[in-house]
DNA sequence: GAAAATCGTCAATTTTATTTAACAAGTTAG
DNA sequence: CTAACTTGTTAAATAAAATTGACGATTTTC
């Protein structure tokens, strides 16, 4: 759980990339080479990275699909998306006092899982947060102060909460120790 | 004003945006050749076009700036925003009976300008609009029948309006011509 | 000011991507 | 079940990208 590199989120696999968004398009290696103006063969050694296209081949491959540059370099086929996440792959968002680490990225998902650790004293401000989600969680560790409209109460660990998040809030960690939380929110919120 | 061909938007000029991202890291091209493991060379054809990279090759450079392939090709250089747009320039966005040309794109922009044309009897709908913007615009040609909240009116060319989206609203054509509007709205809708 | 760097570009060579052409495996037609 | 067609892959030939090494122009250093 420490600090995760930045997700580069570039390490992807451009030929299986390529065969997805082809495969996708309902086209033979061939059919999409002949609209491309290529050849078979060069479909085949790309998809199974034996070359690296050149960004105007690329292009004009895409182009047939169609698919922007953009889009392709944007994509995400299924068989990326993980499902699986180890500790130090959470993706770290520190927010003043509190620090909180994200379960994969939320381009894809509506459903964000949060690990939140609030130092002593730690505090999401006097400004109450307001979003519109839905939120809920378990605290694990330490002393919490949840304030939502206008109710207060104080949780300790095994204790939880669920609110809608149009309502402010506010968390405080008013414990001598760290205060962790696993929480989740849907839409994501951050 | 015709059916501009679908916004590719990917006839961007990489080399020109490599040039930009590698000046705004401060480095010449020898040094980030040196870093990538590449020559100067290169990077002096590629930035004037005089080569496409294999992507492999863009990907060793960019990892040096750093940036993803993502990022790279999502990116637009201050130098391509568009700030002049010929008729056929403009984004064509059909929405049942109506249909829309925008001046731009609305990613880089919190403005934005819309030409209307609503045929005869063309309708925004019973259901009223309803968004967190605000907007007015001038009717050019025609009869609109225009309906903000309770209140209802009859514009004709040379009368405008302005008012708060979040209020519910309908656009009508009265008339037995086509009405042409210009609008704006920020944020954007759409 | 001149010497020494550093800059970006270009021509010739090497390396790599892409084409051409052939192959084996799998499907469809008859 | 064969014949005619796909499919994706591979080896050799060709086209293109990347390296090497050199050039003139600009900036830095003294």
């Amino acid at each position: 759980m420490n600090a995760a590199p930045a997700p580069t989120q570039d390490d992807f696999d451009l030929g299986a990339r390529l065969r997805y968004v082809r495969q996708a398009a309902g086209l033979s290696q061939r059919e999409l080479a002949k609209r491309a103006g290529m050849t078979n063969a060069a479909i085949s050694v790309i998809e199974n990275n034996q070359s690296s296209p050149s960004v105007a081949s690329l292009k004009k491959v895409l182009e047939v699909i169609p698919m922007s540059l953009t889009e392709f370099f944007a994509l995400e086929t299924p068989a990326e998306y993980k499902i699986f996440f180890q500790a130090d792959e959470l993706v770290p968002i520190t927010q003043g006092a509190v620090q909180y680490w994200q379960v994969g990225d939320m381009r894809h998902h509506n459903l964000q899982i949060l690990y939140e650790r609030y130092t002593p004293g730690a505090d999401t401000g006097r400004s109450m947060l307001q979003h519109d989600s839905e939120e809920g969680g378990i605290v694990l560790e330490g002393t919490l102060e949840l304030t939502v409209g206008d109710r207060k109460t104080i949780l300790k660990p095994g204790d939880a909460y669920l609110f809608d998040s149009r309502q402010p809030h506010r968390f405080r960690n008013i414990g001598k120790n760290d205060c962790v939380i696993v929480s989740a929110c849907t839409p994501p919120y951050l």
